[in-house]
DNA sequence: GTTTGATGTTACTTTATATGTTACATCAGC
DNA sequence: GCTGATGTAACATATAAAGTAACATCAAAC
């Protein structure tokens, strides 16, 4: 499959709504900045809101933050809008006949576990504050 | 896409080589044991033997292991066989007019750069033998 | 209250990647 | 040489992501 780029284009709907929290936040100008499409945009914050992150009204374009953007962190928004929140994936098409066919899927899961608390611990460190002040940090540099 | 298992069944064969060292090697007898096809054995062995974890003779169904399972890391073999080695992906098609789309690439870039690397950390540090360990431990608590 | 333009949601299409299948050149061992 | 193995590539299929289009529903302005 295509890789997913969910994960990034959510923070990018969080970064966007809070940066320009005045301005217009309709789902195709923020389309717009994604390169994407606004039904795109739509069912990601759908996803968001679902999780409480965000929230919208329909017929009006006024999502907003539910909650500082440093109490949000990206393990939030992964969890958001990846539904198989896996990163490493075991075969559970192995041969139970087999020594090793029958008792790999769970060793295997149990190592790849390691390695999601892993990844997920570093997800819950940042924050969306923290990406939005790289953003506006970058921003800032070039035009100086 | 279908999601990837090209790490756990490189992990499959070469717990299997290591496991049946003496026994038959084939990759048709491998990929029963992984209920996959002997292509996508050889397939990937071809990966195992490039990145110097694997030797095979063409002809000859006798695959060693280079070094002893305890000096392979689940990092190795994931590096030899997953060619795109990121877990997260950044969109790459955002508006560079716009402050957010023409910096949060970079800014992503860095964040996922971390969990990344708490990923990578784990995977290093479990090693093959770990692996065969889980595999003949379970394995033996089943018949006893 | 009608019009306009927004969201929420679904169905369908397109695209990209993983895996399966087949074929065949090449090599080892008898 | 014969048999059966690997190495590799071409092609087919499966699956998930993202794009597209349509439309019901709602909000705001008039």
């Amino acid at each position: 499959m295509r890789y997913s780029h969910k994960l990034s284009d959510a923070i990018h709907i969080l970064a966007y709504v809070s940066i320009y929290q005045d301005g217009d936040l309709s789902s195709a100008t923020i389309a717009a900045s994604v390169e994407s499409n606004p039904a795109l945009v739509r069912r990601l914050m759908g996803a968001l809101r679902r999780a409480g992150l965000l929230t919208t009204q329909q017929g009006s374009a006024t999502p907003k933050l539910t909650r500082d953007a440093t109490a949000i962190t990206l393990l939030d928004i992964y969890r958001a809008v990846e539904e198989d929140g896996n990163l490493l994936h075991v075969d559970d098409k192995t041969n139970p006949q087999c020594v090793v066919g029958a008792n790999i899927q769970d060793t295997l899961r149990e190592a790849y576990d390691e390695v999601q608390r892993a990844a997920e611990a570093q997800l819950e460190q940042q924050t969306l504050a923290q990406i939005i002040a790289g953003i506006l940090t970058r921003h800032h540099a070039k035009i100086h």
